[in-house]
RNA sequence: CGCGGGAUAGAGCAGCCUGGUAGCUCGUUUGGCUCAUAACCAAAAGGUCGUUGGUUCAAAUCCAACUCCCGCAACCA
């Protein structure tokens, strides 16, 4: 029995649970469920990233209290999470007293790579805001929202030399002891190290108020960086007990838009604090609406409880882990997913169940419920590169092969023959390799898979009064 | 010259690294079956593999140039 330990990437909690945030969890629930199948002691991380000036400005033009305002939005995400049915173990929020405690031991810690340097920068005093220099020449130096002119200011700023790390993460990236999944994303990551500068890890207070602060300088609270990624290791009670148990993590899930600072900024600090590197950081793409890109903008957003409702959890399981590849951008749109709900759960599967159910249940057959074959070598070595979109194509390809096996041995036709026993030999056989392909399914369609095994362990074989995935 | 991905049947994709009869899913057409959610099974039709040139006995595959899409760079996951 081993250990293993999976984190998710922590969404900011100003806006609503996105479809991209499910792929996080799917992807990490799908290899969770995988492990624990395979007998290892699992812990799984989710959380929340409830700091910075979004969320606090936000909170006031509501008038409701920050801390408030961050609890409820934090409560979303973690409905959400529950409504995917996702097998998590650990829920973080960054404004956790113990979290924000550990973050200012982290900070403590990192000191060696830390200094203090002036910011300079054009700066809009309506936005409260930086901007770059090239969104200061496309406004001509005035900014379009407030109507005046940018201002030169110089603020001060911590930073993380990124450089002390730069070869030791090279090295690393390059020999897979950090793996960078899929394998074009590590090459992206490598050829960015290089220009990777120094990174701005706190604001001044009157700049981001809603912070931790640095220790040891009132003057100045956290900005993203340490405070959000560090609750991989916070979460586990870094640095206040032994976290070798469980860290390094065997996996942490992200988007690709998020994946340079979890490839880079992240790995930086770990070496820094003189932690080993996660063992790979898997690097999802995208779903897209009918080939574009969701935007707020365009106004294709696809809400995902609008997908929950529309056929339920594992349809919408089924879709984004089978449907969406593991790695590279994928398409959604609602006629592809009703043909999935209907063409493959319904009538591939739901059918399947239906009618050897049926067909055993009329022949008075008793499955015994011996021991599973596990041992599919394309599975295994599918699911264990982190291919679960194909490795799910896998389960599939045997679900149609049972049904194609029904078609060429004919159980009704033995039964009309009167070849009693010999029907009930095919069915049993049937029956059995179903269940065995049921647990193959179990880390992609949990709920599925237990209706598959209740069905056919049963002492009597009864037929489902309401078929698996009905139609509508 | 910023970096990267892609262009293959009506649609969505695999094949390309390691050249040698072009494959999968859906859709279409036809047939079979009747256990099943009008579900299931089988067969057929359908492609000058983005363009042009090169290497080779042989190129979707290797090389060069070009055209067109898309992503990242630029805090919408």
């Amino acid at each position: 029995m081993s250990n293993t330990y999976l984190c998710t990437a922590i969404p900011y909690v100003n806006g609503n649970p996105h479809i991209g945030h499910a792929m996080d969890y799917l992807l990490a629930d799908v290899y969770a469920r995988y492990c624990r199948e395979r007998g290892d002691d699992v812990r799984f991380q989710v959380g929340t990233d409830e700091h910075g000036n979004k969320v606090f400005s936000t909170a006031e033009k509501n008038h409701i209290p920050v801390m408030e305002y961050a609890t409820e939005n934090s409560q979303k995400f973690r409905d959400f999470i529950e409504q995917l049915d996702i097998s998590y173990t650990d829920f973080i929020r960054t404004t956790d007293e113990d979290h924000v405690r550990r973050c200012q031991a982290i900070w403590e810690r990192l000191s060696p790579h830390i200094y203090s340097a002036d910011y300079d920068g054009w700066y809009c005093e309506g936005c409260e805001s930086f901007v770059t220099q090239k969104e200061y020449d496309e406004h001509s130096g005035c900014c379009p929202d407030h109507q005046r002119p940018y201002i030169k200011l110089t603020e001060k700023n911590y930073y993380l030399r990124i450089a002390d790390f730069k070869a030791e993460l090279r090295t690393n990236i390059e020999n897979d002891t950090l793996q960078i999944l899929p394998e074009f994303r590590k090459q992206e990551m490598l050829r960015l190290l290089e220009d990777t500068p120094d990174i701005s890890i706190s604001r001044p207070r009157k700049q981001l108020s809603w912070g931790v602060p640095v220790p040891g300088d009132d003057s100045q609270v956290m900005y993203v960086w340490i405070d959000a990624l560090s609750n991989y290791i916070t979460v586990l009670g870094y640095p206040d007990q032994d976290i070798s148990q469980w860290w390094p993590a065997s996996a942490q899930f992200v988007g690709k838009d998020i994946l340079r600072f979890h490839a880079i900024t992240w790995p930086a600090i770990l070496l820094g604090l003189g932690l080993p590197l996660p063992r790979r950081i898997i690097s999802h793409g995208h779903v897209l609406a009918d080939g574009q890109k969701m935007s707020k903008s365009i106004g294709n957003v696809v809400d995902p409880m609008a997908v929950l409702a529309r056929h339920g959890l594992e349809a919408f399981r089924y879709y984004f882990l089978r449907h969406i590849d593991t790695f590279t951008d994928s398409d959604f749109t609602w006629d592809k997913f009703d043909q999935a709900y209907t063409q493959e759960l319904a009538n591939d599967l739901g059918n399947l169940v239906q009618r050897l159910a049926t067909l055993c249940h009329k022949n008075d057959v008793h499955p015994v419920a011996g021991s599973p074959d596990l041992s599919d070598p394309n599975y295994t070595e599918l699911m264990t590169s982190f291919h679960f979109s194909k490795a799910f194509d896998c389960v599939w390809s045997k679900i149609q092969a049972l049904n194609r096996e029904i078609d060429s041995s004919k159980p009704w036709e033995l039964a009309k023959r009167g070849e009693t026993e010999q029907a009930q030999q095919v069915l049993c056989d049937l029956a059995q390799k179903l269940l065995d392909v049921s647990v193959l399914l179990r880390p992609f369609l949990p709920d599925t898979a237990r209706k598959i095994q209740d069905i056919f362990t049963a002492d009597d074989i009864i037929v489902p009064a309401t078929p698996l995935f009905p139609k509508p």
